[in-house]
DNA sequence: CATGAATGAGACTTCATTCAT
DNA sequence: TATGAATGAAGTCTCATTCAT
């Protein structure tokens, strides 16, 4: 029906699309997902209130779409992070880490991936994409020595979300981040010693993850 | 509505507050707490909707109150099942054995502590509360080596959550609880025989949690 | 539940019903039955926004209850009009009279009724109902000749709906009411001369249908 | 979207406005006129929502002009069918048949021809403009006797509305159509033999009104 | 002219809460 | 205390209409 060049009705869509997504998870973050109202949606992304209706069809889908958002960015920020790393155990002590830095220096976001990640089980199946090559190659390098995949990951990504429950409580004990990890390797199969020579490495340069 | 002979007049009103709570948890179980409408409250506890306020003077009031209902339940219900044992270790991996036992029985009773352990801190200070000595008492028998306790606690507990959740969730994998329970005792510094030893072990009798 | 008397808060409860009821036949008098907006009903009926709600669940069953109560309305006053007339064919020219009569007299209840008649099915067959038993009394007393009753039903019905609608458009003929009884008569068979004798005749006594 | 040859420009236009009305018909015909969403128009006509205003200003226009259309094209299908007949009685029975007869064959379009018809008033003057000039056409003849013009049209014309809408509403009884028109040429003032030879007639040959 | 994103008024509906009985 | 009708704020959603492209 246009036939004229895409790039401008097109970039505005997205736009706005995309201004409705971060607000959304905005309003994830500060109230929790059975809050978020359409209309309070709409304020904080700057569109009126029909708006919102040119892009979801129902408060159901804006849960979706914004669950799926969220873990996209995740999946890729998780690949970026650990790109250059070979060892398998290392990756997971990198993205484990990762998440709880986040948290530490982003409150809301935290409790928003913490929400999602409880309520969406699209990105559960997100996250699990990564983890499971990370764990797949840790165990093929024989440093973890898990009897089940599916229980591995079920450790990792739990604890990883318990952990960041804990931060975001605001208990803060001095070396958390890096006893978590360990006792998460170990759990993995790994040797104490081991475990210890993985957590002492510093995270990659690049820490924050932009949100969007 | 009420037909049953009621022999008190404060029976009756205990036994109505009782029905609310309960009905309350079942709702819980099958909607989630931002799900819960007084109506349907009133419903389930057959009472008209305006008695709910001669229990609890609001919403909020009642949500606190599943909560801390939940947690007592909770608590209770795992002393008994490891008040035998003196092993640590076992304590510990009884308790989250029977969380997963029973999420596996009961899906709806599982979804409701999972959803009520994510949402209320005061819940998880609860369960933290019998968790914590079991711990202490298998640092002392030298049987676990964990760093930090809050660490360990947070491993404990956000592992048999995420464990339930995975059940819930449908997968099942032959052994799956046995594994987790491993996985938990050596991230928290057991060895793998060790381990081994303490998860091949069976439940002790009573298993069935009796809910409320 | 109430074991006290069932006067009080019954009455009530049937007094608000009977309001909004009352409230939605001026509404779609005046409006028509697309306009009916359950917010303006309310308004009508004195009563909030949220007390429709405790009366019909949905949009769909105000207009179903209002159609239902229009009919039972009709009938019973039909019924009355005619009792104590034997000629079947005398009862339904006094039928046909009354409605315009009523037309004359209150163009907003007669929109009101062709409306709900054109629109509900269920109002067709009750005022068919009544119709039926008086074509069939005027037949069997050699009155009326018509080859199917189904036919004679739509003539009668709709020529009545259609006298309505011609007299609430504005158009003012002498006679019109008579002649266009007189025409339906020779319709189903009557002659010039029979025809005039019985439209000839006036209306019994009371003749103003006490709206609900 | 439309890749049918566009021979000209301005023919381009008549037909897009063409082809909204004819999407505007169909729409009424299965939702009634309170329901004409222009949203549904637009895609119903295959154009974009913002086109409909480039050829009406409002919604209202919309209406306006589809009660026209439909007045028009009724008006020239009447006259064509009973071109060649000169007994007024008979071009009227052929008008009421030819109503009948399509309601039959599309229900949908005789929905929509009912609707119209009762809620526009200038549609019924439409139709009135051909249906007078057959029953004076009639009464010169002496075929009918009725004492007032007006009261003869309401006749016809609320039996046709009438008839159609049995007919839609699915009763099928042997013969309904010849009855019916016999009733109200009776009604008229012909007598049983006089209607009876009348509508014992067949219909012209071309019977299908092609819609628009 | 055609397009379709944006608008915002207004409808529908739910639900915690109050209160007279 | 129990009841349940009434309330009204707040949220969900629709749709006619505008307007920049």
């Amino acid at each position: 029906m246009v036939k004229a060049p895409l790039t401008r009705g097109h970039k505005k869509k997205a736009r706005t699309r995309q201004a409705l997504l971060e607000a959304a998870l905005r309003i994830y973050a500060q109230k929790g997902i059975g809050e978020l109202a359409l209309k309070e949606l709409a304020v904080e992304a700057n569109v009126s209130n029909g708006t919102v209706y040119n892009y979801f069809r129902t408060r159901e889908e804006v849960l979706e779409a914004v669950g799926l958002e969220l873990a996209e960015d995740l999946s890729q920020q998780i690949s970026i992070l650990s790109e250059a790393v070979e060892n398998g155990a290392h990756r997971v002590s990198i993205g484990i880490k990762t998440f709880m830095r986040k948290a530490e220096e982003d409150a809301d976001w935290a409790r928003s991936v913490i929400r999602v990640f409880q309520l969406d089980r699209g990105m559960r199946s997100a996250v699990a994409f990564n983890l499971r090559k990370d764990l797949q190659t840790a165990k093929n390098q024989k440093l973890f020595t898990y009897e089940c995949e599916a229980a591995a990951m079920t450790l990792v990504a739990s604890a990883t979300i318990g952990a960041m429950t804990t931060i975001v409580d605001g208990l803060t004990v001095p070396d958390f981040e890096r006893i978590m990890v360990k006792m998460v390797l170990m759990g993995l199969g790994m040797s104490v010693s081991a475990a210890d020579k993985i957590t002492a490495m510093d995270l990659p340069r690049q820490t924050g993850l932009p949100l969007s």
